[in-house]
DNA sequence: ACCTGTGGCTGATCAC
DNA sequence: GTGATCAGCCAC
């Protein structure tokens, strides 16, 4: 059996190739197909919403009520055959003071009823995503500015290579700004894309083009069945960020913003230097005119104003951009689209949880059985850390527990009490198959060279691999009907028991462990007691010498660890500058480092001091700690003589809360005043959480209040230099002060 | 309206 | 000065 006929996965119905579903008239959806010669075409289906109930409804004289299996909390469920039909009984329920829930969104209710979902056997390449970009005169991204105006130009591309620039004539606006919408309007009734892509969409360009034709008076009925554009406010957790934004919809298409798949991109990474298209198409190499793209402000409106083919590269580029971008980011998504009762437009935004816990309601539904409440919440511990040496070690292994978490649940029974159709279990096996699967099928299609296969099944092996790494998640997520935080701690118990009977068993056998962190240990192997020792050349380390040693290692730690529970030891490394916990550095066999942990490569820290520390730590892990005095010194002329780039000097900070939730805030004493709101509040500029600003500090003393001396580095003059060189040097000598005292003495000794 | 978890470090600021 | 707290970021 294929995994594609896995019905907790992808569901109970294998019609293929859907690419949207949108409301119909009353009792009805439209389902709209891609026809193998590329044809669309529209089967309008019956439409039955439901909600689940806890208790017996059956005296409230509801028709189509019905007993579920098993003794959950909601036991009935009530089927209606319209979206208002359900609005009303929802309604009526909350009147008569009825436990129930129900499902939020139609869409998700026409695919877990019937068990569809989106894309089934349809290749990515035969989506149809069109690209959009409005451009205004200046190039003004600021929303409320640009919207005061009219247009330049809008900007269409679609993946089979077409592509159209709209203009705006500068001499006549006002007509012609409408016949661009028309346009517009009329572009995407006839191409019918299934996706809309763009470069902050939905916080930029479809606001801009709605307030421009609002003034206009032009109609954005962009729906597949005619339906208008419709926005509400929305909230996206990212990791630690929120962004609010406001969320677009349209009936039968999707829109996929770039710019959130680059935020969820970099929350794994954290490679980005910025989040603007250009940042984002220049991180992963595709602006072919960096140039023309960032041509801006009053150069920008002369190009515009003399309809340049400058101007018209740079609206086009950016269309370029935006679907390279998303063509490399979006077919996680677009699995994941075939397997979750989602829109594609709604896969990109739920999180991981989330969508399990879809599967879960589709699955119990689909078997007709009653469903849990939400879980009894309760904090509990996670993962082991420790770290027992500090300082420079050499020749040092690493070991992990392989997936010790997924492992940990099937081994070990960790499930959730309330899955009582052993959904979690079933699901966690099939995923870990589907995924060696998958992989196999990858490794098999790069090497008969076939790009496109190797390139999908990698994005099906990642799709899998996020999906069994969230299953712990799952179980203590809050919101989770299957959630069971008594499971989620024991996982995590079993987890520190295991990683400790490592640590135990290596120190016994000769290795002293440095530093451990959940499921991995760095150590320097037995007889090879080396930590502190000068460096022995790579040659005199080779594999030859040691493997024999460490796989009988391997295999006798193996031997003490339950069936199951797999122990790799998967790497080696010159040295290991140990320095806190979660917090290491390490060099490569290669000569390469590599960095771990806020303290020493934070986005909180400047470059400058990123740069220096790396070379610092380089420097101690090569045996040369006499050379960093002389580094220390380099970096205080460059800083002294005003020869830092800006760039290096300035910090860069992410705005969590709004500027009202801020000054709130400080009105009461809820935080203290940091430079990048200030400076966010006096610019004047409408900033949003999520957004960037870059500072550096003022003054002519090394202590002073950031939040008073912060300037912003788009107003730094190179001609008229006014950073705080003390402040900065001061910096600097804090950061060799801090990493001295884990230098061997000798070392020290030169350093001060 | 939205939401996967815990553990750990640092800089900035404030209260004492 | 010192400790406490918050925000931000990072490891797994």
């Amino acid at each position: 059996m294929s995994f594609e006929e896995n019905t907790l996965l992808f569901g109970g119905d294998p019609t293929p190739r859907i690419v949207a579903i949108e409301l119909g008239e009353t009792g009805t959806v439209r389902v709209y197909r891609r026809e193998k010669d590329g044809a669309t075409v529209v089967d309008v289906e019956p439409f039955h919403p439901f909600v689940w109930a806890d208790g017996d409804v059956a005296d409230l004289g509801l028709e189509n009520a019905q007993r579920l299996a098993g003794d959950s909390k909601y036991d009935w469920l009530i089927t209606v055959d319209s979206w208002k039909e359900l609005i009303s009984l929802r309604n009526g329920l909350k009147k008569a003071g009825r436990n129930f829930f129900a499902l939020s969104d139609p869409v998700q209710h026409y695919l877990t009823a019937t068990g569809r979902t989106l894309f089934k056997q349809l290749p990515f390449e035969e989506l149809t995503r069109m690209q959009l970009e409005v451009l205004s005169p200046t190039g003004e991204t600021d929303l409320a500015e640009a919207s005061q105006n009219h247009i330049a130009s809008i900007a269409l591309s679609d993946n089979s290579g077409w592509e159209e620039l709209i203009l705006v004539d500068a001499a006549k606006p006002e007509e012609s700004e409408y016949a661009a919408l028309r346009r517009l309007t009329a572009i995407i009734k006839e191409r019918d894309p299934d996706v809309i892509e763009g470069h902050d969409l939905f916080r930029f360009d479809l606001p801009c083009l709605i307030a421009r034709a609002r003034k206009a008076k032009v109609k954005l009925d962009w729906g597949r069945g005619g339906g208008f554009l419709h926005s509400r406010p929305s909230r996206l957790q990212i990791a630690e960020k929120t962004i609010d934004y406001p969320k677009f919809t349209i009936d039968g298409r999707h829109f996929v913003d770039t710019f959130l798949l680059a935020q969820f991109y970099d929350v794994g990474m954290r490679t980005l230097t910025g989040f603007e298209r250009v940042d984002v198409a220049q991180h992963f190499g595709f602006c072919d005119s960096a140039e023309v793209s960032g041509l801006i402000g009053k150069e920008l409106e002369r190009e515009y104003l003399t309809n340049s083919e400058r101007f018209r590269s740079r609206a086009l580029c950016a269309v370029h951009e935006t679907r390279a971008v998303a063509e490399l980011l979006s077919p996680s998504y677009f699995i994941q689209a075939q397997i979750f009762p989602y829109n594609y437009q709604d896969v990109i935004v739920r999180g991981n949880a989330t969508r399990i816990n879809a599967l879960f309601l589709r699955e119990y539904l689909r078997q007709r059985h009653s469903i849990p409440d939400l879980p009894m919440i309760h904090s509990f511990e996670g993962g082991f850390t420790a770290i027992y040496f500090t300082g420079i070690a050499r020749n040092v292994w690493h070991c992990d527990i392989a997936s010790l978490y997924p492992s940990v649940m099937l081994q070990f029974d960790c499930f959730p009490a309330t899955d009582q159709l052993q959904i979690f279990r079933h699901l966690l096996t099939d995923l870990r198959t589907f995924r060696l699967e998958a992989k196999a099928n990858m490794r098999a299609a790069e090497k008969s060279n076939d790009k496109i296969r190797a390139r999908h099944f990698q994005a099906l092996q990642n799709t899998f691999k996020i999906l069994i790494n969230s299953f712990y998640g799952y179980l203590g997520f809050a919101q989770g009907h299957f959630a069971d935080f008594d499971a989620a701690a024991r996982v995590t118990q079993i987890g520190r028991d295991l990683l400790q009977k490592m640590i135990a068993w290596l120190n016994e056998h000769g290795a002293q462990v440095i530093e451990v962190d959940t499921d991995g240990i760095y150590f320097v192997p037995p007889n090879a007691s080396t930590v502190g020792q000068p460096s022995r050349l790579p040659s005199e380390t080779g594999r030859q010498d040691a493997s024999p040693t460490i796989e009988k290692l391997r295999k006798d730690l193996a031997a003490i660890l339950p069936a199951g529970i797999e122990v790799e030891f998967d790497e080696e490394f010159d040295a290991m500058f140990s320095y806190k916990a979660k917090n290491y550095a390490l060099l490569t066999r290669d000569g390469e480092v590599i960095i771990k942990g806020g303290a020493l490569k934070s986005r909180g820290l400047e470059k400058f001091q990123r740069v220096f520390l790396e070379e610092m730590i380089k420097l101690l892990m090569e045996g040369k700690p006499e050379a960093i005095g002389d580094l220390r010194d380099q970096f205080q002329k460059r800083i002294r003589e005003r020869e830092m780039p800006i760039d290096t000097l300035m910090k860069t900070d992410t705005l969590q809360d709004s500027l009202d939730k801020y000054r709130a805030k400080i009105a009461g004493s809820a935080r203290n005043r940091a430079a990048a709101y200030e400076l966010a509040a006096a610019s004047g500029r409408k900033y949003r959480p999520g957004d960037q600003i870059s500072y550096y500090i003022t003054g002519n003393t090394k202590k002073v209040a950031a939040y008073e001396n912060a300037k912003l580095a788009s107003a730094f003059d190179p001609q008229n230099r006014d950073e705080n060189i003390d402040y900065y040097i001061a910096k600097l000598d804090e950061l060799v002060k801090k990493f001295s005292v884990n230098i061997p003495a000798p070392a020290q000794a030169k350093l001060l």
